[in-house]
RNA sequence: GGUCCCUUCGUCUAGUGGCCUAGGACGCUGCCCUUUCACGGCGGAAACACGGGUUCGAGUCCCGUAGGGAUCACCA
């Protein structure tokens, strides 16, 4: 960065209206990536201008994401309607400048001549009281407030994701920037919050594109910089069809739920229409030395579960099995309608790097510890009561052998089956299969050996015993 | 329908005119390892939407076609 560059200011700008989506995490996610990377700072707004659909539900579910996917911002998260009376006096001095002016039509009207238009094959331009003065009795009636668009030339924006787009000023309609009650909408709100707040660069989706030109007027007529726009594609659902709340998105706080980590959730997004050569797992340190908008693809990309699982499971590996234990505490209590002992807890932590080798989500360790709780509660799958069929007798034999090792380690478990099982002349498979079976009730696991080393010799017998009689 | 955008394996992508016999990752799959399930190791199938140009040479540039997407609110 050159030093007479401004310091980048970047803002991610959710409406709460609902939970933080998919899409809106990973613009919020770039939005951080890129002050962070240009040592600029990253700001939160809440867009309340629509206050009959702006719950604090949504705002508390927002900021509960950012937290949760570790995207903290600078300063305090700002409320787009307590900029009211700052957007009014903006709207004054356009309207002094000549730049706006008073619309009577009604709702109703200016639907009909938009169908019309529409039916035409026109655009729409809501110019209906562009050049009209009111009557003395059209006066005294409600009025909403019109940006006067330009008619002539055309307007280039020098995206930094999508490249030079242009659009004709003639298809750009006058917009409204102040409801007929007296409250500023949206499009004259981002300009102006965007403005007061210094931001440099505005990164958002491509939804959005369209509405940059007409912004752009704006900006124009109060004389103010046009910020830098980048227009991230939008996240499409696995089927290729946009992603809304009836069509599988969901907020990140239901990807929580599903056991997914803040790290793979990050490492998931960003590679999710950017990339660094054929960079795969990118932590997020290198993110923000790396990330860049001249990286961004141009198409819109497909949410892919599996992916995310096998990042989600390469996070889990990288993590200290006393931080794992935390995120399962409560979903594995729940599962066996108890606390858990210090003795569990132990075995459980214990086998957690091998545990997690074959989990994706936390949901499969919470599943894979339950295995070493004490729980005598376990349902024996049917698989693994067939496997029992019969085997009672050689079950209480190995647990006979067993009873008699006197120091509970591994490699003396592991001696005392192999002799057992030699000095009656069965292979290892035909003693571990039955005594797994009886040890697991069925349940994935690892090595048995090293299950029945953390199992300790009391719980050990103590499942065998009650194969026994099968 | 108008306007704007996009188009490389099933998916995410690398690729910025010759290094491409198109690379990586996920998924799928063969073999190996193995007491189960996994992990892992070594392989495999799999893509430049189509048609025209420009060029000595095109996945890379231009045009068209097709397909996909966004947007067209007193929502954001």
């Amino acid at each position: 960065m050159q030093s007479h560059m401004p310091k980048v200011v970047t803002r991610f700008a959710p409406s709460p209206t609902g939970f933080l989506h998919i899409g809106g995490a990973r613009t919020a996610l770039y939005n951080w990536l890129f002050a962070r990377r240009h040592g600029g700072s990253f700001l939160l707004r809440i867009e309340d201008t629509d206050r009959a659909r702006s719950t604090d539900a949504a705002i508390d579910a927002i900021i509960s994401g950012m937290k949760w996917l570790g995207l903290d911002w600078d300063g305090d998260a700002v409320s787009q309607f307590d900029q009211a009376a700052r957007l009014r006096s903006v709207t004054e001095e356009l309207l002094a400048k000549g730049a706006a002016y008073k619309c009577y039509a009604t709702s109703e009207e200016t639907a009909a001549l938009r169908a019309q238009a529409r039916e035409n094959g026109a655009v729409f331009l809501g110019d209906m009281w562009r050049d009209r003065e009111p009557d003395a009795d059209t006066a005294s009636q409600p009025y909403s407030i019109r940006i006067k668009m330009p008619r002539e030339g055309k307007t280039t924006i020098d995206d930094q994701v999508q490249g030079a787009v242009t659009v004709q000023n003639g298809t750009l309609d006058d917009m409204i920037i102040l409801r007929s009650d007296g409250t500023p909408t949206y499009m004259l709100a981002v300009v102006v919050d965007d403005y007061d707040m210094g931001v440099t660069h505005v990164i958002r989706g491509d939804d959005h594109l369209n509405n940059a030109f007409r912004q752009a007027q704006i900006y124009n007529a109060m004389n103010w910089d046009i910020p830098i726009y980048a227009h991230i594609p939008l996240i499409h659902g696995a089927d290729g069809k946009k992603l809304s709340k009836r069509h599988g998105a969901l907020g990140v706080d239901a990807y929580a739920e599903m056991g997914f980590l803040p790290a793979a959730m990050r490492n998931y997004l960003l590679r999710l229409g950017w990339s660094h050569g054929d960079d795969e797992i990118i932590t997020t340190e290198q993110a923000i030395e790396w990330f860049g908008l001249e990286n961004v693809g141009r198409g819109p990309a497909r949410f892919d579960f599996d992916k995310l699982d096998s990042l989600n499971a390469h996070y889990l590996r990288q993590m200290n099995p006393a931080n794992i234990l935390p995120l399962i505490e409560n979903e594995l209590e729940n599962t066996i309608e108890t606390k858990l002992s210090d003795t569990e807890r132990n075995r459980i932590l214990r086998a957690l790097p091998s545990i997690v080798e074959r989990a994706k989500r936390l949901p499969d360790i919470v599943e894979a510890a339950r295995l070493y709780c004490s729980a005598t509660s376990m349902p024996v799958t049917e698989k693994a009561a067939g496997m029992l069929i019969g085997k009672g007798s050689m079950i209480q034999a190995v647990a006979i052998e067993l009873e008699a090792v006197t120091t509970w380690s591994s490699e003396v478990i592991k001696a005392a089956i192999m002799s057992f099982a030699q000095a009656r002349d069965l292979k290892m498979g035909e003693v571990m299969q039955p005594t797994r079976a009886a040890i697991t009730r069925g349940a994935p696991s690892g090595d048995l050996v090293d299950l029945l080393e953390i199992l300790g010799q009391k719980e050990a017998l103590s499942r065998l015993g009650d194969q026994a009689d099968a």
